[in-house]
DNA sequence: TTGTATGCGTTATCAT
DNA sequence: ATGATAACGCATACAA
């Protein structure tokens, strides 16, 4: 007969046609269905216990016949919470990010939260926009590595609060900080590289407006000084721009190449390999991430791993402890590990 | 003179302390501080032109000076619709999925809507009761390659809508749809590899409850019937499910092994490469979606080339359709195409 | 324990 | 063009 909205309990709601807008059913006609009044529905579908069972029971049926759902946005406006949190990456296309997005997922999902996701597609002029706006229909706000300046950041918090901040220091910010010490991973990796040999390296360096970016090749060639001839060769953070800067890379007569992240060192790995360039004898090949791809293809990939999930889950432990107005556990910074696999070997003193 | 917040128009607010939860400063404060009424200020916020420049500029100036940012939530309420649009996915993991992810964030996004993003974990039971409490908070929904059964999802219905298919079709829902003919596919591999001269092949089977992967492994049947030896090798959905069922499929003698998806295939890949067994020397290698790292990984990977983000998008324009009350487009079935590269090669009659 | 009434912040309808 | 004011659907003090 009818296809939906067939109530087949208590009298026909025979009211003018609802304006457009609006709830088919709402708290009141349950209410009015059972008997009782809104205020003891909305007890009922919030457990509280202070109900007669009996009431409880009737108010179930008379609920599940009309096929009443809670308006999400009313209980936001009367509770004064919607539920949400945002998270804005640069870029979704990133396991690294989709990581972090993950284990803000999983962290926030247990706590009855859902993710409102936005990626501002590695353009910096709309992250703030995206941020703001992504956080007014939130209830806080995951910032993973944002591309802008500190200043405009700075002046962005107080609309955002309350955030944390992913993968991203910002001086004159108080807000909860979740990072990583790309220094040092970098340090590990020209030990590494220098230990096997290699004095002429090259880096694939990723977004301009990346501060990870300019972290990592600047403790590049702080810990290059004196070691190594580093070559910085423009690149990106994707897949295939790590493809077709491998030339440029190799043209360099570097022995070892360093990508941005796992991303572009895997697109150069699989150039090396199919123009028959050895990975690691004649060329060795490091990434930074550890994005499960790198432990899986051939040859695997040499990169420090950084706590990707880890990230994101200690991200919300920060935030959920704000949206209860408690104090946030202090700041954490952690420090990558080198994984050492097989892109990596000896120098080809050849080259 | 004052950098943010302070109210340079208009008398103080000096009301009691508002109650915890809520806004700081709402319509009504601009509207006082302005000395307008709310409706006016209502009008300024949302561009319309019936208002006086002279007044529209002093309330964009209390607004500024106020920082009165508009709650979504109420306007939501008031307004009947959010803004959001929910997807849900079986695995945010999975790049494929990912990349539908991406089609429809940028196409929703375009039209002024952000993402409501929720995973399911690949749990067929959870997936239901998040499609329905993710579409609450939200306009509409995507549900992007559902494992729920049939009858489930037509149960299911009535409560999520309006929302498009996606990636999966159920009998007797007229909800939109979005598929892809993997038959079709299976086909055109079948025909690859028999041109080839491959006669034993493997499939690594996907997620017990994934439709699609039913769906390959009965065309696979029906195709490989008086053509191929075929075996079945329980696997999954994960790079490193592939990575341990290569030994398996290996066993089984086959000169081919066809992955449930791009992500086993590269693991199965990554395996053989590591143990010494050549692709596609000895033993060929076929995936379904053609994600990124197909193409840039070596070698190449030959897959079945699915259009993720297309999918997005169509799923998109439907679901935009239907939010307008407007006619959804007509379902849509892309045929994918058979994207032949270096994984691939003649049989090993050796083997 | 249950009901009444008000507030949540905005939009929209109706006067003026 | 502008201002009251009633929805919007729910939660919650407060009253009973």
């Amino acid at each position: 007969m009818g296809e939906v909205g067939e109530a087949a309990v208590g009298a026909a709601d025979d009211r003018a046609p609802q304006r457009g807008r609006g709830q088919t059913v709402t708290i009141r006609d349950v209410a009015k269905a059972a008997g009782v009044s809104p205020a003891t529905v909305s007890r009922v579908m919030n457990n509280q216990e202070s109900v007669a069972p009996e009431l409880a029971r009737r108010v179930q049926q008379a609920a599940v016949s009309l096929g009443y759902r809670p308006s999400a946005i009313a209980q936001g406006l009367a509770r004064g919470r919607t539920g949400l949190v945002a998270i804005t990456v640069p870029d979704l296309g990133n396991p690294m990010f989709q990581s972090v997005l993950r284990g803000v997922s999983r962290a926030a999902g247990r706590d009855g939260y859902r993710l409102l996701v936005t990626d501002s597609h590695e353009l910096p002029l709309e992250e703030p926009l995206l941020a703001q706006e992504s956080r007014l229909r939130a209830d806080g706000l995951v910032l993973c590595s944002p591309r802008s300046h500190d200043r405009e950041l700075v002046e962005l918090a107080p609309t955002i609060e309350p955030f944390v901040l992913v993968n991203r220091h910002v001086d004159g910010l108080e807000a909860p900080t979740v990072s990583v010490d790309y220094s040092s991973g970098v340090r590990a990796v020209c030990a590494h590289l220098a230990w096997l040999g290699h004095t002429r390296v090259a880096f694939l360096s990723g977004p301009r407006a990346s501060v990870s970016n300019r972290q990592r090749m600047e403790a590049l060639e702080e810990s290059a000084r004196g070691r190594f001839e580093l070559h910085i060769v423009e690149c990106g953070s994707m897949l295939e721009e790590g493809y077709e800067a491998a030339d440029r890379a190799l043209a360099t007569g570097a022995t070892a190449v360093i990508g941005y992240n796992d991303l572009v060192a895997l697109g150069a790995l699989g150039k090396m390999t199919e123009i028959g360039v050895a990975v690691p004898d004649q060329v060795s090949v490091v990434g930074f991430d550890d994005i499960p791809f790198s432990r899986y293809i051939s040859p695997r990939l040499t990169t420090v791993s950084v706590p990707q999930e880890e990230l994101g889950r200690e991200a919300w432990q920060r935030l959920a402890a704000m949206l209860r107005k408690e104090d946030p556990p202090a700041d954490v910074c952690f420090t990558p590990r080198l994984e050492v696999r097989d892109s990596t070997g000896p120098a080809d003193v050849r080259r």
